[in-house]
DNA sequence: GCCGAGACTGGAAGCGGTTGCGCACTTCCA
DNA sequence: TGGAAGTGCGCAACCGCTTCCAGTCTCGGC
């Protein structure tokens, strides 16, 4: 026994009468072993409560560890993806393990270093905010699954919800109520970052274009916030004065509940509506209307995409998900 | 340069001229560098982009990672307690890793080996429902800090709401407020494991004490609900069918949210209490009364008990977070 | 001028696994 | 019966970093 108290290979290899290369092989199911060594083997495992130290393995062979990079572990929708990737490593010999990216500074992929560092045998990565090139350079080492990006690359894969077609429907809805002077709230720092193209984005781009389309350019209107969980009374001042919009679209989930509570506030009669779904968006009491992205559906397909290049793809893959809307009350006809 | 492509510390020392024990001295800040020396490696260490991998440092040294246990990320409460701990942790030169317990068949304290394996220098669980003599065990080899455990050993530190004083305040405020026919709603798997002494459980205790003490020991009413997010059907009809009580209390903020939706559907008058808050408790449609615990405060405190052991502390800390009521609209006086 | 203390620095031995390769032994086929 | 092919297993060399310890160099005091 070693002096942590914990039994290693050699320990299991002398109790077994083998060699370590044979216990490696056994815990390995590596091929080269008869069944009466993998037997003993497995009992000397067995008695000794043996585990293989995950350092050890990573010094030549694999961590069998995947990373997972979440940024704001308290925003639902990201927990969901959580969910779906833990859930579809579950049969495989793969852990999941996270790294929180809890502060402004880490989101530039500090984060993703920090996976690098720990030789996890790939990476899904839901940071919108790190810079392509970045990403290219880590993903020539290590197979990189990046969620909810619209660039493509051949260096890694992505996996998005379609912000086109989530636009398109809730667009349609509103002005299928007879909303006509809608305004976009967009979380400021998510709708300029030089050569990344954001969910939120691209769902204003295209709130843009549908305005347009729809020969309502002029009356187009776009109000930014700060970078954090509350709509700052500026912005809902910006947005509710009189002159105000009869529609609101909101980039991000939290920020639309927020905002629609503002308007309860206020009494006023402004529809809102937003994007992911929670429960809470569908508790009677708030009934939020919402563009739904199947957020454990996109961990899961994250998780497939990554094992398949683990596996030795090498052509990167692109996958979308399909949003669906979510009619609900806080969204009616324009009166 | 090694095959993978990154630097290691040799090739930190071949650059900068000196030998590798000289870098590893560097990058840990030991004693023992002169400063041209130390100028020269980090130059070296800069130019080559190196990073020391963990796996490698493992091996004999520290990994300086602190692994969390996380059941259920999709819990608000407890993202919460995640944020306090990767904030506390943010200045120091630990880490946080994240090992999340999706699956039920996780919650017996797998998802701990886990992280002991990793060789993580200290570890913050969540996990209600292991048992004290696995904790004792991993204990005795890695710092371990368990939160919501009412279980006082030597050999683990713990982190605890005042769940006593927490329920006599809800407590006092419900009888206060009138009511009599008070039920309780407790989530099935948390109230009744041997040796162990959950949250859920001890605020039932306390529960029925104060019943008890206000003369209304047969007006007591605990109703069980599956392990998981939903309340069934069957529990709610049990709750409120005629002969209901007046107001219902309930062991966890996801299922109080639920309560009360199904109490409101029905357009009844029934007041309804949780425990912990959450910025959608206080949204003004739903209006949740319920203890507050602050997890931030929590989580904080775990990474501090968790960093003084590290630092070589021997004797058990328990720590308890004080409650405090936010009373709101869910809760009426009795009619 | 010598010596001991103190400040730096590097050599080498691990840490606990994995892996390439060679050895011994069987089996198969001509 | 001989040799080729196949199977099972172990030796020893790593992987990249830390740590122990010994060696060198400097410097001040006697």
């Amino acid at each position: 026994m070693a002096r942590s108290g914990a039994a290693t290979i050699v320990d299991v290899a002398r109790l077994a009468g083998v060699s370590p290369a044979a216990v490696s092989k056994v815990i390995r199911g590596a091929y080269g072993v008869s069944p009466s060594m993998r037997e003993r083997v497995e009992a000397a495992i067995e008695q000794l409560a043996y585990r293989p130290r995950v350092a050890a393995r990573a010094m030549r062979g694999s961590t069998f560890s995947i990373g997972i990079e979440l940024p704001h572990p308290g925003y639902h929708f990201f927990t969901t993806i959580l969910q779906g990737a833990t859930a579809a490593l579950g049969h495989t010999r793969y852990q999941p393990i996270v790294v929180p990216t809890a502060t402004e500074a880490e989101r530039d992929g500090r984060a993703l270093d920090l996976l690098a560092d720990r030789q996890v045998d790939g990476i899904v990565a839901v940071s919108p905010l790190v810079s392509p090139d970045r990403l290219e350079r880590l993903a020539a080492r290590i197979p990189v699954v990046l969620l909810g990006r619209h660039d493509r690359t051949a260096s890694y894969d992505t996996v998005t919800g379609d912000d086109v077609e989530g636009t398109r429907q809730v667009m349609k809805h509103l002005l299928g109520l007879g909303h006509r002077r809608i305004a976009y709230l967009v979380q400021e720092g998510q709708a300029a970052m030089p050569g990344i193209r954001t969910p939120q984005e691209t769902r204003m781009e295209q709130y843009l274009e549908h305005m347009h389309r729809a020969g309502l350019g002029a009356a187009a209107r776009v109000v930014r916030t700060v970078d954090g969980d509350v709509v700052p009374e500026s912005a809902v001042e910006a947005l509710l004065a009189p002159e105000r919009p009869t529609a609101i679209l909101v980039g991000r989930h939290e920020l639309a509940l927020e905002m629609l509570q503002a308007v309860t506030a206020r009494g006023l009669d402004v529809s809102v509506a937003g994007y992911d779904d929670t429960c809470l968006a569908g508790h009677p009491a708030i009934s939020l209307t919402c563009v739904d992205q199947d957020g454990v559906e996109m961990g899961a397909k994250a998780i497939r995409l990554l094992l398949e290049r683990i596996g030795g793809r090498t052509e990167a893959a692109h996958l979308t998900v399909e949003p669906t809307l979510k009619a609900r009350a806080s969204t009616r006809p324009v009166r």
